[in-house]
RNA sequence: GGCCCGUUGGUGAAGUGGUUUAACACACAUGCCUUUCACGCAUGCAUUCAUGGGUUCAAAUCCCGUACGGGUCACCA
């Protein structure tokens, strides 16, 4: 059977990294064993939904370099790939349930149900569904439904036994069915739930993997007594841990963490998002870290998938996204570090930014970077703080070495990098000092920066008269 | 609270009964580079795998208990 794995997010305009790896680890399955990789848009809460937000799935994994072969935007033979253009499907099998005696209507309103649900909490006791109306007889049923009265259709749950749920990465989970509540499967709006469209969908859809976060591993008894129920097969199952933020607790929206996008318009690349995420929470059997896609693919292994969760780091993040920044070429460098870069360059020639942008090639973390890392290309004067104060006071040749070498540069001529070199240089040799104690002094008084790319071509950058001005 | 899952250094992790005095990477610290900082390179950073017990000639690796962490119990996904 072709493999087919789906990812399968809500239309909320928003995906954080911990969803987005979950579908890294989907698409590089199904690509592993040459299956299909499909998005389903699952929008049955119809209060949640966001316009453009489709749209705004498809360019974030397009950015992330993934092939979607069936989606709303490219249907295959199985569509709608939309759940909430699919809700007559749903209703067709909640019902072909009820046939089978699987399921039954229920009428107890949401108000009587928060009643009953309020007595039982206030006897500390946990609320269940009592299933009383799978009593109800079939002419009562009858007559509620000729009369128009709303109902949602619950699924019948066993009382005793057990379920077992077979997963990839935990194995075998035992759950009691007796803690199993009759869940609803279609709503009284008429849209199914996520628990019973998802059933439905996949194997409508042949999914043969579903990979998802474990928060769901618990409910996957329900969903498997769904698939007997139709007497369907059931989907190998594997369920990942989940990431947490940086501080250890839960990633959210509302603690900033980061969302795919902040950190695309942050300057981050997104291979180097990708190839960061994908080794969180799983690891090849080779040794390595920085891997291309075809990399990816041909070493994926779903069963290496970690069993805890994972926090997210940051500085991690920056040191690949660094890798790859480093290995872009130039042209492809210059036209993606622009986007970021906002300083005023009308007085400087295209050539002079050009430059200027590419010594920071190999030093730059995230894209944002380059307006911070050079400011001080683009004021008159610069400030020296207390760290850099403290280093030019903390040997007696550093003035002279500065003298010297304000003497040398005015000197130069023909202001070239070869020329710098040869000036500093003459430094070294008038006043023996080498390594920092001759590079720092001129670094700090000229850049105001201790640390930066080679010293020659900042100096040729900032220029002489300026150079001269800050010393 | 019931049920389910997890626990290797600051972080990501390798490791599935003996070549482990626990790989590798990020971070951190230090050093090297007669052109500095960075880049790079080198070195250091868990006498120990949450904890207590057990099995075994031998356990991070198997079993049981405890602690801690997380998840789940909706007409949300």
């Amino acid at each position: 059977m072709k493999v087919r794995t789906r990812f399968a997010p809500s239309p909320t305009g928003y995906m954080h990294i911990g969803n987005l790896r979950t579908a890294i680890f989907e698409y590089l399955l199904a690509r592993k064993y040459n299956g299909d990789f499909i998005l389903r848009i699952e929008d049955t809460d119809q209060a949640r939904k966001v316009d453009g937000a489709i749209e705004f799935i498809y360019k974030t994994l397009e950015l992330c370099g993934f092939k979607i072969d069936e989606g709303p935007m490219n249907e295959g033979s199985v569509g709608p790939y939309i759940q909430s253009e699919r809700k007559d499907i749903y209703k067709n099998y909640a019902e072909e349930l009820v046939e089978k005696g699987k399921a039954y209507y229920c009428f107890c309103t949401e108000e009587e149900l928060n009643e009953r649900r309020k007595i039982a909490e206030s006897r500390n006791k946990p609320f269940m569904y009592d299933g009383r109306c799978s009593k109800l007889s079939k002419e009562k049923i009858a007559e509620n439904l000729a009369k128009g009265m709303p109902y949602v259709i619950r699924q019948k749950m066993p009382k005793v036994g057990q379920t077992i749920v077979e997963d990839v990465i935990y194995g075998k989970i035992k759950i009691d069915n007796s803690i199993l509540e009759d869940q609803i499967l279609l709503k009284s709006d008429g849209f199914p739930t996520y628990n019973f469209a998802n059933v439905v969908d996949d194997h409508l859809m042949g999914i043969t993997h579903v990979i998802r976060g474990k928060e769901y591993l618990d409910q996957t008894a329900k969903y498997n007594l769904l698939y007997e129920d139709f007497g369907w097969e059931k989907p190998t199952y594997i369920h990942v841990a989940m990431v947490l933020g940086s501080d250890g607790t839960k990633l959210s929206k509302r603690n900033g963490d980061a969302s795919f996008m902040d950190l695309y318009d942050q300057g981050f690349l997104p291979e180097a998002i990708v190839n960061y995420l994908v080794l969180l929470g799983w690891s090849p059997s080779i040794n390595g870290e920085v891997f291309s896609m075809d990399e990816l693919i041909k070493n994926f292994d779903e069963t290496r998938i970690s069993k805890s969760s994972s926090q997210y780091d940051e500085k991690k993040l920056e040191w690949f996204n660094h890798q790859y920044i480093k290995k872009m070429d130039d042209d492809k460098y210059l036209n993606w570090v622009k986007n970021y870069f906002t300083r005023d360059t009308s007085s400087k020639s295209e050539e002079w930014v050009d430059k200027l942008l590419l010594i920071y090639k190999d030093h730059l973390n995230y894209g944002k970077e380059i307006d911070d890392v050079t400011s001080n290309f683009f004021v008159d004067s610069i400030t020296i703080d207390k760290e850099e104060l403290e280093f030019l006071e903390s040997d007696e040749i550093i003035p002279k070495v500065l003298e010297a070498f304000k003497e040398e540069i005015k000197n130069i001529i023909d202001w070239n990098i070869e020329n710098i070199n040869i000036a500093i240089n003459n430094v070294k040799e008038k006043t023996g000092a080498k390594g920092k104690l001759l590079y720092m002094p001129i670094r700090i008084k000229a850049s105001g920066f201790m640390h930066g790319p080679e010293l020659a071509d900042t100096l040729y950058l900032i220029g002489k008269d300026t150079i001269i001005g800050r010393l």
